[in-house]
DNA sequence: CTCGCTCAGATTTTT
DNA sequence: TCTGAGCGAG
């Protein structure tokens, strides 16, 4: 991620030679970075502190294995953790060799894992087009089973279920091995297990892997049939992992099993029964591929999701005579915000020293904030940005995080009032849509006919009049005659239902089938590129969904009738960049993209997002937001055995992000779900020296003195007063809020249409204001236009209220009307 | 079977 | 505050 000494890649062309090549390699590495791209051996260690260069090692690394001819592209096998990261590291490298990167695998654990699954499906009783459930895949399949076993009365909920299921799969347990060790007695464990192993054989029987069991079962695949793993190892000669420190133990065996030597015969069992001639433990064909880790254990934040930081902590008891190499000057941040960030990890026990430090001088003090209420704080970030953009800092460069995703309602209020541009990343994903889940059944219908959840799903969508009753009763069916409940729907007439029902089915059966045949033709000849994107469409339209959303009468299916054609024309894009992709291809694709996939930095808006997210990522600017109690420390996380710690390395991981400007900030109060809550600061902003921040409005001005006005409160008031230190109270002169996504802006397809259905809430849309126009304000009455100012989303009306004073007014999301 | 109403519960982070 | 589940009426 970051480069700062580091020459700019690319400069020298593809074909150059192996020593001349390595120059710019190899040009302005500190020593310790020289020795993590130069060290040759089988296992390095590379624990980089924040902001040390380590994106930078790692794909100089890859660039002079393969400028130096020691690996082919088709040797080398990178694993990060987001495929945002691996497209980057990928774009690096190839800027650094160009043509020579093709062939590498460069991508995230679980497309890795999915690659490899897809090949080798039939192996184990999977097909290649197998569907991948995400989280909320799972949960559903999980809650109808719950409610199968009448678990919920042992105190079972689908969530509980889910996350414990989850963990074990993490730990490369199952139901069996759990049951094993598990108390059987308790009636509550029994259950559970039950529910884990119809879990599991639900998931078969649909011919679909969990999130989890992506890795799980390619670890399965490669224990249980040694010479299929003996093919991958023999070909990935050097393994790279990126943010070890956040892998799992399923993770983590999944990369000891592919770097384990390849001895030919003793690791297959059957092998070595008898016919072979060769003596037991003789020296291995080959040896095992060198690996390659880089991480920090002050930036493990994953423990809650199985990441095990002891991977990298006993990284050289596992993996003997390796080298490791410390990477501690910080090339990012100025020595404030180190200096900051050293003082709070500093506070976890368990950990090894390491501090970071910089060359760039202390730079400016950290500004510290604390506002009356979250609408306050997020007003201070909105005027800090604003003032920051007018020094000459692009929105691009500055970030705003915060612990939860609820707390990005406040913000997104605030800068939409203020017309500041931004993006939030994560949030509600657009594939969590209903219609988009839909839209996504259907095609999974189509893929993976076993999908019986998928098919479920789509049964009464759009109505058809087939109710619980029916659905019941076609399962039924379907294992009586042990066919697939899909292969049910193409026998309406002997399903025993009424005329309308049976009609309703015949339809669906028909319209899966009609995609089915543009889709993966039962010719067998490939189908053309657009397939996809025409399927869709053949699907959402003779199915009857779409004519189903345009007559309804709420609003919202308007817009769910654009997330669809959005997501049509994604389907489209698909085509137009793999002219080779299958449906399955898609599917997949849709499954794997995450939020922090999608950042865009060219934008121009300042970025939204969690600390979660914010990992890996650098900022000019960085407002870490909601420093308080039970926040930062999470309330949740208290209880859990290294909460606060992990908590801590959050809060870290949050400052570390900041290039030259930190600012943290809180709320006295906060109102979550309807009541108003007190909060204190975190017990983190005690751990930084005092001298380091520069309140603008700390904690004590707050609680003491009554002085200092809440710029919220003061803007919210219809006259506007004085008090707000940058001048900005008109700016909320829109009161009335639009929906929180109403301002986003839109760059991509595939962040357009996930908030277009809130979106629908308020937005005048085109509406054309000039100088001298009459307007009427839901809350200030009537009043004459000024003047316009801006463009676009972003145009600004100047309004003289008749009574209510000058107000500057965002004419798209303002409740006006033109009278 | 569908619709609309009421009420409870929810919010930690994510591939 | 918002969403989802549950219930009763048509």
């Amino acid at each position: 991620m970051t480069e700062a000494p580091l020459i700019v890649p690319g400069s020298v062309g593809p074909r150059s030679t192996g020593a001349q090549g390595h120059d710019d390699l190899l040009a302005g590495l500190n020593p310790q970075q020289l020795e993590a791209v130069t060290y040759r051996g089988p296992a390095l260690l590379i624990v980089a502190g924040a902001g040390s260069g380590k994106t930078s090692v790692l794909t100089r690394r890859i660039a002079s294995l393969l400028r130096s001819r020691e690996a082919w592209p088709s040797q080398i096998l990178a694993i990060t953790f987001t495929n945002k990261a691996a497209g980057e590291m990928r774009e690096r490298v190839e800027g650094i060799v160009g043509e020579a990167a093709k062939g590498m695998w460069i991508s995230t654990f679980h497309s890795a894992c999915v690659r490899i699954l897809r090949r080798e499906a039939q192996q184990f009783g999977f097909t290649k087009s197998f569907t991948i459930y995400d989280s909320g895949d799972s949960r559903a399949l999980i809650k109808r089973l719950v409610k199968e076993h009448e678990a919920d009365a042992y105190g079972l909920t689908p969530g509980a279920v889910q996350s414990r299921i989850s963990k074990l799969k993490n730990e490369l347990s199952d139901a069996d091995a759990y049951a094993r060790q598990a108390n059987m007695s308790d009636p509550a464990e029994r259950i559970f297990v039950e529910l884990f192993a119809d879990y599991q054989r639900q998931l078969q029987k649909a011919n679909a892997f969990d999130f989890d069991d992506l890795i799980g079962q390619t670890v399965y695949l490669f224990r249980a049939f040694p010479q299929v793993a003996d093919t991958y190892r023999r070909r990935f000669r050097h393994v790279l992992v990126d943010e070890y420190q956040d892998t799992n133990h399923a993770q983590y065996a999944l990369i000891h099993e592919l770097t384990r030597p390849v001895t030919g015969e003793s690791s297959d069992p059957y092998a070595s029964n008898g016919m072979m001639i060769f003596e037991p433990d003789t020296t291995p064909e080959l040896e095992g591929a060198s690996l390659t880790v880089v991480g920090d254990s002050d930036q493990s934040i994953y423990a809650f999701r199985g990441a095990d930081i002891r991977n990298i902590s006993e990284f050289e008891r596992d993996f003997p005579g390796a080298r490791v190499v410390l990477l501690e000057q910080n090339y990012r941040s100025t020595q404030n915000i180190l200096s900051a960030a050293n003082a709070v990890i500093g506070n976890n026990f368990d950990r090894k020293d390491k501090k970071l430090w910089s060359d760039k001088g202390d730079g400016d003090a950290i500004i510290g904030f604390t506002g009356y209420s979250q609408h306050d704080e997020a007003q201070f970030v909105a005027d800090e940005v604003e003032s920051l953009r007018r020094s000459g800092m692009p929105y691009s460069e500055m970030a705003v995080f915060y612990r939860t995703n609820s707390q990005s309602r406040a913000l997104e209020e605030i800068f939409i009032r203020s017309a500041v541009p931004y993006k939030i990343m994560g949030g509600t994903k657009f594939y969590e849509r209903a219609e988009i889940k839909d839209a996504l059944a259907y095609l999974v219908a189509v893929a993976n006919p076993a999908d019986e959840m998928a098919v479920r799903r789509i049964l009464n969508k759009p109505r058809r009049g087939i109710g619980d009753v029916s659905e019941s009763a076609i399962a039924r069916f379907a294992d009586a005659h042990e066919i697939t409940f899909r292969q049910a729907l193409s026998v309406p007439d002997q399903l025993g239902f009424g005329p309308k029902i049976q009609a309703g089915i015949a339809q669906l059966d028909a319209v899966l089938a009609e995609a089915t045949e543009i889709m993966l033709p039962a010719s067998g000849e490939l189908p053309p590129p657009t397939s996809v994107a025409d399927g869709l469409s053949v699907l959402l339209s003779k199915s009857g969904y779409l004519d189903a959303l345009r007559a309804s009468r709420d609003p919202q299916d308007e817009a769910r009738v654009e997330n669809l054609d959005e997501f049509v024309a994604v389907a489209r894009d698909f085509a137009r960049n793999n002219p080779e992709g299958t449906i399955v291809d898609f599917l997949t694709e849709v499954a794997l993209v995450s939020d922090a996939d999608d950042l865009d930095d060219e934008s121009g808006s300042v970025s939204l997002m969690t600390m979660h997210t914010a990992k890996g990522l650098e900022y000019d600017a960085v407002f870490v937001t909601g420093v308080e109690e039970d926040l930062i420390p999470h309330r949740i996380s208290a209880g859990e055995p290294g909460g606060p710690q992990e908590e801590r390395r959050l809060f870290y991981v949050g400052i570390t992000r900041a290039r030259k400007r930190l600012h943290l900030s809180l709320a006295m109060t906060r109102a979550q779900f309807g009541e108003v809550t007190v909060a204190m600061p975190s017990r983190f902003l005690q751990e930084i020296p005092a001298g380091l921040i520069d309140w603008r409005q700390s904690p004590g001005d707050v609680n003491s003195r009554g002085g200092t006005q809440s710029r919220a409160l003061n803007a919210r008031r219809a006259g506007g007063f004085g008090g707000s230190a940058s001048g900005s109270g008109d700016r909320f002169a829109v009161k009335q809020l639009p929906g929180r996504d109403a301002l986003k802006p839109l760059s991509t397809a595939m962040d357009k249409f996930p908030n277009r259905v809130t979106a629908k809430m308020r937005d005048n849309g085109d509406l054309e204001l000039t100088a001298g126009d009459r307007i009427r304000h839901s809350d200030f009455g009537e009043g004459r236009v000024d003047a316009v100012t801006g463009e676009g989303a972003k145009r600004i009306a100047h309004v003289r209220f008749d009574s209510a004073g000058q107000k500057k007014l965002l004419i798209k999301v303002a409740p006006i009307e033109k009278i």
